[in-house]
DNA sequence: AAAAG
């Protein structure tokens, strides 16, 4: 597909699609990111030992989500990266501090991303406040999750009563004359397709986390164990580095039980009957409890080799393996890999250049075989995503997410009308910030899903705001050697950019990833990408056990008579399966 | 081998 360059397009706000779908029109705006996700606190931020961006970054987010004040003895809570106390003792009087929850930025990213105050005693800035923190610590105290929704109607509401998508005739007047969809003014769409109306509660009192599958454990955002479930978590990422992919599932599976266990851990015996907790973790968290760290874990996070393969592998296309073969080739800096690969340190920067990445990438024929390094797979992705790697790492404000999610819509609804979206992912189990988008999309009517993928792509690509397309797949990617479970779905895996007549442009790019799923199975495909990973895996882990039924994202299949399931909403895909309902932010089984 | 969750 050779693509021309093309030429922004001035794309209006759009109609909103928030976290769900090109809904009729009922704009009703809900509560934007201008609500306080802490209580109104006094935060004073002690500025030792921060450097500016992270003080800038700390009293942004103070700011925004709770309160800032001036002079410690104000505050309720005071932010330090000190840990000692004679050098806390510097910038505030100890009498002061021992009447103040001493903290460090953690408790605060942690507490806004949970959505409350967290238990203070993880987050202790100074050993020797650590009783008085405790004591002062603005957390309710009450457990996790005393109040909220569990309200006794359990009933989805089946109103009948059809929805009909009037397809905003699109308001740019420019490409009204490409609409290859003739005279199709309105789209019937089946409230299946819609989100429920009043959303579904989540049952907390009859999920189970005991439970050995993930997907009938309640887990939130941020646990009240969160940094005890971070140790264990740099053990996995290590293993998984390294390749022992075994034992990074032991991890992980302890990890996600913690995730959802909802008290406060204060000795071993409380978790030994846990799930996956056995002798070898258990010691683990003995030492956690007595020294509030994990020795292995600390001596990963300082080994530079842990830290050179992980900055490696968070860059898109390199895995483990290849990590690990850069590394012993002695690289270990990103400017060691831009000149190993060959990145012209501008050249990807900030011109806005329109690359085509192949799916499968080919070097000029002088080169080929001359690097033993990179058989199978060409490094031309990793050269681009070298260069976009400032702007990937980036975090994508919830706000954000939903304004790439609405331009994106509006497109889709131009080139065809009645589409329904799920902005899935992370941003669905309610992440205050994500590492890319991702949305699933689908057509009531079945017959025209099919080439839609390409087709959107394309015309973002002809509007300027997808600029690389890394990988593009359709539903008769017939592969014979099926390498784990990827799903079958159309799907475009793209780098993206507002529009700079977008209230939110600033330039950066995102990672954006397309689905497209037919009807039938939309509401596989949104929970399989909603997550989180270990959720899902459970499910499937689930279907297969308890009902010999093989679930992906791509649909539901009795294994011994390959009878087909389409639930027709997301919950009676739980209903299927005879499992609770979860809500998706209570599905957050990863950290 | 890697990519998504």
């Amino acid at each position: 597909m050779p693509f021309k360059r093309p030429r922004p397009n001035p794309t209006q706000g759009g109609p909103n699609s928030e976290s769900s779908s090109s809904r009729p029109l009922p704009a009703k705006q809900t509560k934007t990111s201008t609500a306080k996700g802490l209580p109104d606190m006094k935060i004073y931020i002690v500025q030792a030992k921060l450097d500016a961006e992270s003080i800038a970054t700390l009293t942004g987010l103070a700011e925004r989500h709770s309160g800032v004040c001036r002079n410690a003895e104000d505050a309720e809570v005071l932010i330090t990266a000190v840990s000692m106390r004679r050098r806390l003792e510097r910038h505030v009087p100890w009498e002061i501090a021992k009447t103040k929850a001493v903290v460090t930025p953690q408790w605060l990213r942690d507490s806004i991303e949970h959505g409350g105050p967290l238990p203070c005693d993880d987050y202790v800035a100074i050993g020797d406040l650590h009783e008085t923190t405790v004591q002062h610590c603005p957390d309710c105290n009450c457990k996790p999750c005393g109040c909220s929704d569990d309200s006794p109607s359990p009933t989805p509401p089946t109103s009948p009563r059809p929805r009909t998508a009037e397809l905003s005739s699109s308001p740019t007047s420019l490409s009204a004359a490409s609409v290859p969809e003739p005279a199709e003014r309105a789209v019937y769409v089946p409230e299946n397709l819609l989100p429920p109306d009043p959303p579904i509660p989540t049952k907390l009192e009859t999920l189970d986390y005991t439970s050995r599958y993930a997907c009938q454990r309640p887990a939130p955002l941020v646990c009240v164990n969160q940094s005890l479930v971070r140790e264990l978590d740099t053990i996995r990422h290590s293993r998984w580095l390294e390749g022992e992919d075994r034992s990074a599932l032991s991890y992980e599976r302890a990890a996600s039980v913690i995730k959802a266990y909802p008290h406060k851990i204060r000795s071993l015996a409380q978790v030994v009957k846990l799930p996956f907790i056995g002798t070898k973790i258990g010691g683990l968290i003995e030492q956690y409890l007595n020294t509030g760290t994990i020795l292995e874990a600390e001596t990963i996070k300082g080994s530079e080799r842990f830290q050179t393969l992980s900055l490696f592998a968070s860059i898109y296309g390199i895995g483990p393996s290849t990590a690990r073969r850069l590394y012993d080739l002695n690289l270990r800096t990103l400017e060691d890999l831009e000149i190993y690969y060959g990145v012209e340190r501008d050249d990807v920067g900030r011109q806005s250049q329109i690359v085509e990445v192949e799916e499968k990438p080919q070097h000029p024929r002088w080169m080929r075989g001359q690097r033993a390094a990179d058989d199978g797979l060409g490094d031309s992705w990793i050269r681009v995503a070298l260069g976009l790697r400032e702007d990937l790492a980036k975090r994508i404000p919830r706000a954000e997410v939903e304004e790439m999610g609405r331009v994106v819509i509006t497109e889709l609804n131009d080139l065809k009308p009645g589409c329904v979206s799920t902005i899935v992912g992370g941003y669905r189990r309610g992440k205050r910030e994500s590492n890319d988008v991702d949305i699933v999309f689908t057509h009531p009517d079945a017959s025209k899903v099919k080439g839609l993928c390409k087709s959107l792509v394309r015309r973002l690509h002809e509007r300027g705001m997808v600029t690389h397309v890394m990988h593009l797949s359709s539903f008769h990617t017939h592969d014979p050697l099926r390498l784990h479970h990827w799903d079958n779905l159309e799907k475009a895996l793209t780098v993206f950019i507002l529009p700079p007549t977008s209230p939110f442009y600033d330039g950066t790019r995102r990672r954006l990833d397309l689905i497209f799923a037919s009807p039938e199975v939309y509401w596989t495909a949104v929970i399989g990408w909603t997550g989180s990973i270990m959720f899902q895996r459970d499910i499937r882990q689930w279907a297969k056990d308890k009902l010999g039924m093989k679930f992906d994202s791509s649909g539901i299949t009795r294994r011994y008579d390959s009878k087909e399931f389409y639930p027709k909403t997301e919950k009676e895909v739980f209903e299927l399966f005879g499992l609770q309902w979860v809500d998706p932010t209570w599905r957050n089984a990863d950290l």
